[in-house]
DNA sequence: ACTAACCTGTAA
DNA sequence: TTACAGGTTAGT
């Protein structure tokens, strides 16, 4: 579920509420969300550890502790990260909460898809989860020529190659398709034949759209919450994802709904080329 | 490059 | 009952 901007809206509303704070004591519901490093259990690495402060890098969540440890969480398609500042029975599908000085971080997960990994703040970025992540698409370093090279490696069509994580890192089946669909760019192109012009077009749109959804505090379009259980707004936004049938917004076509690259995907065929 | 697998819930 | 869902990875 989670892709850039709602990882990085969970970011914002939990690093207010946890910085500085004390894990106490770990309680696991379902061990398998969570994985330690070597002999050592993930309760034993974070226990009596204190948060120092929270990053992001593609879809991962890095809570960087004083132990010189850093905690790697993914949410997958269904996991979430929700800060309560009093004592509260877990909800159904929570696997793990975090005692902390002052409240309680759950994290619950519906699917079971996403996990958290305790791993040395000095090896983070090269484990191999983060160490294979593309650049960050918000980043000075991400020009319309550097993506165009990147895309240009992959002998896939547009749609595989901006879900690639290793193309550029944070982009989903939403932001995928919304960026694409801004573009006007086909997700069946080749992703190695793009002109200079769609280059272009295809970077702006990419950032456009990510950073709208930050501001939105994301797309809550079906499980998506921040870490205060709070909606984002970005659905209200969408011109392409989730409107298979509906009117294009440029022209009045009924959007069309495929799979491409395994994913349903929703385009215009009249506007995207 | 496509498919199955990992899971559960919801909607058709 | 079946299909499908904001993801990733390990198989063909």
């Amino acid at each position: 579920m989670p892709e850039l901007p709602e990882v990085e809206t969970i970011r914002r509303t939990l690093a207010g509420h946890i910085t500085g704070l004390e894990i106490k004591k770990v309680i696991l519901y379902w061990a398998p969300a969570v994985r330690g490093r070597g002999d050592s259990s993930f309760a034993d690495i974070v226990s009596g550890s204190r948060i120092q402060s929270l990053d992001r890098r593609g879809k991962y969540l890095l809570i960087n502790l004083d132990n010189g440890h850093t905690l790697i969480a993914h949410m997958r398609m269904t996991g979430r990260l929700l800060y309560y500042p009093e004592d509260l029975e877990p909800a159904r599908h929570t696997h793990v909460v975090l005692k902390l000085s002052q409240g309680e971080l759950h994290f619950n997960d519906t699917r079971k898809f996403g996990r958290i990994q305790a791993v040395l703040t000095a090896e983070c970025f090269s484990t191999s989860s983060l160490s294979i992540l593309g650049p960050e698409p918000l980043s000075e370093e991400m020009t319309p020529a550097r993506l165009g090279e990147r895309l240009a490696r992959k002998k896939k069509n547009l749609k595989a190659a901006l879900l690639d994580q290793t193309v550029v890192a944070g982009l989903g089946n939403i932001y995928v398709d919304e960026a694409l669909f801004r573009a006007r760019i086909s997700p069946e192109r080749s992703a190695s034949a793009l002109t200079e012009e769609e280059l272009r077009a295809l970077h702006q749109a990419m950032i456009e759209v990510l950073k709208a959804g930050i501001e939105a505090n994301g797309t809550s379009f079906r499980d998506y919450r921040d870490a205060n259980g709070e909606q984002g707004l970005f659905q209200k936004r969408l011109q392409a994802y989730g409107r298979g049938g509906e009117p294009c917004l440029n022209c009045g076509e009924p959007l069309k709904k495929k799979k491409v690259a395994g994913r349903t995907t929703v385009s215009c065929e009249k506007c995207q080329r």
